[in-house]
DNA sequence: AGAGCAGACTAACAAGTGTTAGTTTTGAAT
DNA sequence: ATTCAAAACTAACACTTGTTAGTCTGCTCT
């Protein structure tokens, strides 16, 4: 682990705030009081506010597409493939709480990388809906709507990051558990 | 049914864009142009940008919390409660798909009601908890940690506002039927 | 000691923000 | 036809926005 920079140090305040507030209801000068500077100066290290969305958004939505690539072409069966689906989310809400909020929340602002946003977001579902039908087809998964499945499992994944913080106690793996017991068990006993 | 007021349209208007792009991101000349009229108009009908996002919040936020106290005093016993609140939430984002957007990203940015929304969202969630917890004790739901369970829940349920509008060919009832078998039953066969 | 440079600063800009004041248009009721 | 209020308009405001230009400071390497 190298140390981090002062730009990385800029964008990690910058998820922060975007988090709390989004993307547009944070200033320039928000950032720049929250890491103790002035406006101007956090163009040292930044060429636009546009740029550190790009880096907070793309960084994160590749490392899911290439994860659940991996997945997809691993040997597990499919209700095993989807427990690492869980665990890939659990992972990536979790090292990057601030970040995943941007996904979520501010996609819509990216203006360069929109297109390839929604490309690599497209993928990902395909995926994940490919995975679902497979089992399905295998008689793994119950003949549900397999975009309804999808959903349920996206919305509960995607929403991680704002749980996890208010759940320090849990760690990672006891989560990935969980998660995967009743989004695929269910909770009825 | 009333014919909708001006200020009805407007409101309208204005949720249909905060979905798009959040509160922060629409501004008054951008609702005006989709009002077809100057921004200052708006002020004949609305005191405040601010009004609006309360209107369209609270009144969703106090919809939810009655909801759920009725679910929670009737009769049913508590796998049963669970599809009520599951039909609460398909409902509620059926009819006003544009407003669960805000009550769900912009909430924060309400400025006199955060606290009464903060207590709103405290009590509803507190009685989803209450039903979890009930369920585990009379047996009806696995021993899992109950707010995991919560957490799943609701993380899809609000978030179908996402996902209804693509879905325009799913009825209410089949919508609400699929979600209590997946997240009640799981989706293993 | 001095050079060089990363990284902070001040000052300013053009454009965009929510909102107000005052005026004109519109359309229905008398 | 006149009245009158609802609802549109124009013009402007004070403030905030992202960003640029140019300058000063302080550390590191010779």
């Amino acid at each position: 682990m190298m140390q981090p920079t002062r730009k990385d140090e800029i964008i990690k305040t910058a998820a922060k705030l975007f988090k709390e507030k989004g993307y547009s209801a944070v200033t320039m000068r928000d950032l720049a009081t929250a890491m103790g500077m002035k406006a101007a100066s956090l163009y040292n290290h930044i060429s636009s506010k546009q740029e550190i969305l790009k880096i907070i958004i793309i960084s994160i939505a590749e490392d899911f597409t290439q994860g659940i690539d991996v997945i997809y072409n691993s040997e597990s069966n499919n209700l095993g493939k989807l427990s690492q689906v869980i665990e890939l989310h659990v992972k990536i809400a979790t090292n990057n709480t601030y970040g995943m909020a941007s996904l979520n929340n501010d996609w819509m602002h990216l203006e360069g990388q929109l297109d390839y946003y929604l490309s690599l977001r497209n993928k990902y579902e395909a995926t994940f809906l490919n995975i679902i039908k497979d089992g399905i087809a295998s008689s793994e998964i119950k003949a549900v709507n397999p975009e309804i499945i999808m959903f349920t499992m996206l919305s509960t994944l995607r929403s991680l990051f704002l749980w996890i913080p208010k759940k320090e106690d849990l760690n990672a793996n006891d989560l990935a558990n969980s998660l995967s017991r009743i989004l695929i068990q269910g909770i009825n006993k």
